[in-house]
RNA sequence: GGGCGGCUAGCUCAGCUGGUCAGAGCGUCUGGUUUACACCCAGAAGGUCGGGGGUUCGAACCCCUCGCCGCCCACCA
């Protein structure tokens, strides 16, 4: 016998381990089977599972169960990330706690080590909890992006892109992060409001007043930059500065000559209509830098400090740097001053100088690191690039001709958006945690780009080579996570079965970084996409619409959640909650429905337990003869096809709710409770029929639920076993049930929606009228049709039992203290005349027949408008007619009986 | 500045290609020892579908406009 409830907390790791330990994780091994594959995102190997993590795996585990059980092969690869930046800075973060030496001091070979023995350390704990949350992941194609085989698919990638000329060296300005002290792409630069100035800047003219003007004012944010100015520009059409251009005029501080020259960038409109020009610091600049051959000055060091000597940098025809000799010395005693301090100096030196013209305090961005979150520099470095503007064609072409879709469409606009305005890609990272470039560096500076050393070697002739220290940036070796983990570069097996995989499942934010690189990546190595649907799962916020965070507090931990109300509750709630496009503010009294929906099914099934429905060997659902089963046959069959043809098309929303509905309030609330009289009945072929059929149908229930909450579900398969006939021992690997439309019987369906009408009808008037929930009342059919004879004849003692009736009697009218109502083809009449206030049943009739009369009214002012019998489709029309009179007729039986009622007062 | 999404019961949200679409869950209220389940059962209340205009025989659903809210991209004169 199955105990009271089912416990998550003890039974959950229980069932993990025998799907594990069965193997059953791993793909079907039937060549003949439909591959069906679903790459992980991989988190980060040191992390631990959010929210987000919880939806975005629940999601993938649905779709891998179904699919599974749909007798494809089944594959979820996991693996996790070593993501360079984030861990590299936990673990810095740690020595700098244990009052250890630093990162530099250390060295790069012992950190190194320090970061490998914190992944040993941690690294389980995020696949231990994907465990824990029911992930059939197949673990033994688990990987990670630095282990051995990711890292030669890198290195190939690297070195095939760098021969294709797709990946280049560059010197030019890069998102530098001054804390960090490396560069970053452009997607991890985060744009953020903040209070700043404007200071207006006077540069007197070199060599004395034109037309009168002796100074030329530029506004700046940042006058700190100014110190690397080689140009002050101006519109080409400004007529205010027309004579000036080609003039000079003295840096204020440095003395430096520089030119005034037009540039369309100059807006007249904005400030003075001159803007300083400083190309080593500012991405506008060093385009205007650029058409006019300026020289670049870079003033800061690594760290964003003024540096004591700038670097002047001058750019030749084919754009190979220079460096100049640099004949200047920071003034002002700013070398090795922080940026922030050296900013106001210089407006102290300005002020000084009496040539500041004005300031003004101004809200704007600033480009702030996403993961340091200090201020980010335009800085010039040298910097490997991916030519991600030639890559990204196909992969718009690939989404255009629909060869990868995305869930919900509307994604894509997104996705094109990017791609088609894609910038270089900057790969180069200046830290020591991740993949490192497979770039070698002779003694005069050659570049030797090889899959290893002694390849780069043989290329260079054998001379000593260096390597580049860089590392490449994580979402590199993320893009080829579809393949690399696949086996690529090796011609395996499994690349060849399951690439392109079937769907990735991920959160918007990362389409940038990762779906598209993945795309473009895919596209390139493999000569076809890498999944043939995304599907864009929503992002779980808290109640503000702000995304959780540790440092805002407003993180709910999905574990406690499991640990307190069951993997299954958690994974329900997520599934349910997950509507496309929307954001999931998670709630604890949530979970709890779902929790307590477990129990109602683990008592669903104990009642049928308790009533030896057992599995009867050979059952066949199309034959059976009551109508009780009919019907229930049919909405297990309707069920099955709405939660399949939604998991098909990723709406695991409404699989959810149609499960949800079909095992609460079909099965158990009306299948059951009609049930009883049968099984307690002396009717032996209708007892064992239904037996049958409800064990049946509890099977097919836990099917259609597994994929959703597969720990009960597998409980319970388990635990029933061996009460009656035999089928397959573990439910993760049984066949998803595709009962036959044919099993939807229409009369049935009728007559048991008649039925649960009529019962509906009496218990809501019942509660109305203040019914002793004890008492049995008669009840009286008059003016009843056919069908309504016939169907009480039939289910009269079922309704009896349901809605607590001493008797049903025809009656040519409701009697005197009855409280009428209509249900299908006849008026009823309860009689209630011992309870009844007959103030109240006036009320209540009064209600009834204002509700009809009302929909009787907007159903004939349509029926009465020409143009609507006219235009309306025929189908639409009659409808309508039979509405009005269906409504007609109920609404002359509850007057008849408002009548009485009213004589009868 | 460009773009996207949202605004439907107290809360969180369903409502696809316009015609039973005004719904669900949770919460609230009322009443319940019907032998599967109080992690339960039965019943009820509650919304002029953000405002305005338009198209249509007919609009929560299409168009325009306004108003909030959120997000993404760009932007340090």
């Amino acid at each position: 016998m199955l105990d009271k409830t089912f416990d998550p907390k003890t039974a959950e790791p229980r069932i993990y381990q025998r799907w594990e330990s069965s193997g059953g994780f791993a793909p079907i091994d039937d060549p003949a089977a439909e591959p069906f594959c679903i790459v992980i995102p991989p988190p980060n190997v040191t992390g631990s599972l959010h929210v987000g993590h919880a939806l975005n795996n629940t999601l993938q585990d649905v779709l891998i169960r179904f699919e599974r059980m749909r007798g494809k092969a089944a594959l979820w690869l996991p693996g996790t990330d070593h993501a360079g930046i984030a861990t590299q800075m936990v673990v810095e973060r740690q020595l700098a706690e244990q009052g250890n030496v630093g990162r530099r001091e250390l060295g790069r070979e012992a950190f190194v080590e320090k970061v490998w023995a914190w992944k040993a350390q941690s690294g389980g704990t995020i696949v231990r909890q994907l465990r824990r949350l029911g992930a059939s992941c197949d673990w033994s194609h688990e990987r990670f992006t630095l282990d051995e085989g990711l890292s030669a698919a890198v290195r190939k990638v690297f070195v095939t892109l760098h021969k294709q000329g797709l990946i280049y060296r560059d010197k030019r300005l890069v998102n530098w992060d001054p804390e960090l002290q490396t560069a970053i792409s452009d997607l991890e630069v985060e744009q953020r409001e903040v209070d700043g100035h404007f200071w207006n800047l006077a540069y007197p003219l070199a060599d004395g007043p034109v037309n009168g003007i002796g100074e030329i004012v530029v506004a700046t944010t940042r006058p700190e930059t100014m110190l690397g100015d080689t140009a002050v520009a101006v519109h080409p059409g400004d007529e205010r500065y027309k004579a000036l251009v080609g003039k000079l005029v003295a840096h204020p501080i440095t003395g430096r000559r520089i030119p005034i020259i037009a540039d369309d960038y100059a807006d007249p409109e904005k400030g003075s209509g001159a803007v300083k020009i400083t190309p080593a610091h500012d991405f506008n600049d060093f385009k205007v830098g650029q058409r006019h051959g300026l020289a670049l000055i870079n003033i800061l060091d690594d760290r964003a400090r003024i540096l004591a000597r700038p670097e002047h940098w001058r750019r030749d025809g084919d754009g190979a740097y220079e460096r100049e000799a640099a004949a200047e010395v920071t003034p002002l005693g700013l070398g090795g001053v922080d940026r922030f301090q050296a900013r106001a100096a210089i407006v102290a030196e300005i002020e000084r100088l009496e040539l500041l013209r004005g300031i003004e305090k101004t809200r704007h961005v600033v480009p702030h690191g996403d993961r340091s979150g200090v201020v980010v520099e335009p800085f010039l470095t040298d910097q490997w690039y991916v030519d991600a503007k030639t890559l990204a064609q196909p992969a718009i072409k690939a989404v255009e001709q629909g060869d990868t879709v995305f869930i919900p469409k509307n994604w894509e606009k997104t996705y094109f958006e990017w791609l088609r305005n894609i910038e270089p890609w900057c790969i180069s990272r200046q830290l020591w945690w991740g993949h490192r470039i497979p770039a070698w560096y002779g003694p005069d500076g050659e570049i030797f780009v090889e899959e290893t050393e002694e390849a780069a070697r043989q290329a260079a002739g054998g001379v000593a080579l260096r390597q580049d220290e860089d590392v490449l940036d994580t979402w590199f070796s993320s893009a080829l996570w579809p393949f690399s983990t696949l086996g690529w570069p090796g011609e395996t097996a499994d690349l060849k079965r399951f690439y392109p995989t079937s769907i990735l499942v991920t959160g918007f934010d990362i389409i940038f970084f990762w779906v598209a690189r993945m795309m473009m990546m895919g596209l390139h190595f493999m000569d076809e996409v890498p999944f043939r649907r995304v599907f864009i799962n929503a992002l779980v916020r808290d109640e503000r619409g702000k995304k959780m965070s540790k440092s805002k507090g407003n993180v709910v931990d999905p574990l406690e959640m499991v640990e307190e109300l069951g993997a299954d509750a958690l994974r329900f709630t997520l599934t349910a909650m997950s509507g496309q496009g929307r954001n999931i503010a998670l709630s604890q009294q949530r979970v709890e429905g779902y929790r307590n929906f477990g129990t109602k099914l683990w008592n669903a099934a104990r009642f049928c337990q308790l009533n030896e429905c057992r599995r009867a060997e050979g059952f066949d659902p199309g034959a059976v003869q009551l109508t009780l089963n009919r019907w229930i046959r049919g909405e297990a069959a309707r069920t099955a096809r709405e939660a399949t043809q939604a998991l098909e098309a990723c709406g695991f929303d409404d699989a959810a709710a149609a499960v949800y509905r079909f095992v609460r309030n079909v099965f158990c609330d009306w299948y059951l409770e009609l049930a009883k009289p049968v099984l307690n009945g002396a009717d032996e072929a209708a007892k064992a029929e239904t037996r049958a059929t409800a064990a049946w149908v509890l099977d097919v229930a836990l099917k259609l639920l597994h994929p959703i909450c597969p720990f009960i579900t597998e409980e319970l398969w388990v635990q029933l076993a061996d009460f009656g006939a035999p089928r397959e021992p573990m439910l993760m690997t049984a066949r998803w049930p595709q009962p036959p439309d044919a099993y939807i019987d229409a009369e049935a369906g009728a007559e048991m929606d008649w039925l649960i009408e009529l019962v509906s009808e009496v218990r809501s008037i019942r509660s109305e009228m203040n019914v002793p929930p004890g008492a049995r009342l008669p009840m009286t059919v008059s003016a009843a049709d056919e069908t309504t004879r016939q169907r009480l004849a039939r289910y009269g003692e079922l309704a009896r039992t349901l809605a607590r009736l001493s008797g049903v009697e025809a009656a040519d009218a409701p009697g005197k203290g009855a409280a009428p109502f209509v249900v299908g083809g006849a008026t009823y009449a309860l009689q209630v005349s011992d309870f009844v206030d007959l103030a109240a049943e006036r009320v209540r009739l009064g209600k009834e027949i204002g509700a009809l009369a009302s929909d009787i009214d907007r159903t004939a002012k349509k029926l009465g408008n020409p143009d609507f019998v006219a235009r309306a489709p025929e189908e639409v029309v009659e409808e309508n007619r039979e509405r009005l009179a269906e409504a007609e007729a109920a609404k002359a039986k509850l007057e008849a009986a408002l009548q009485r009622l009213q004589t009868v007062g």
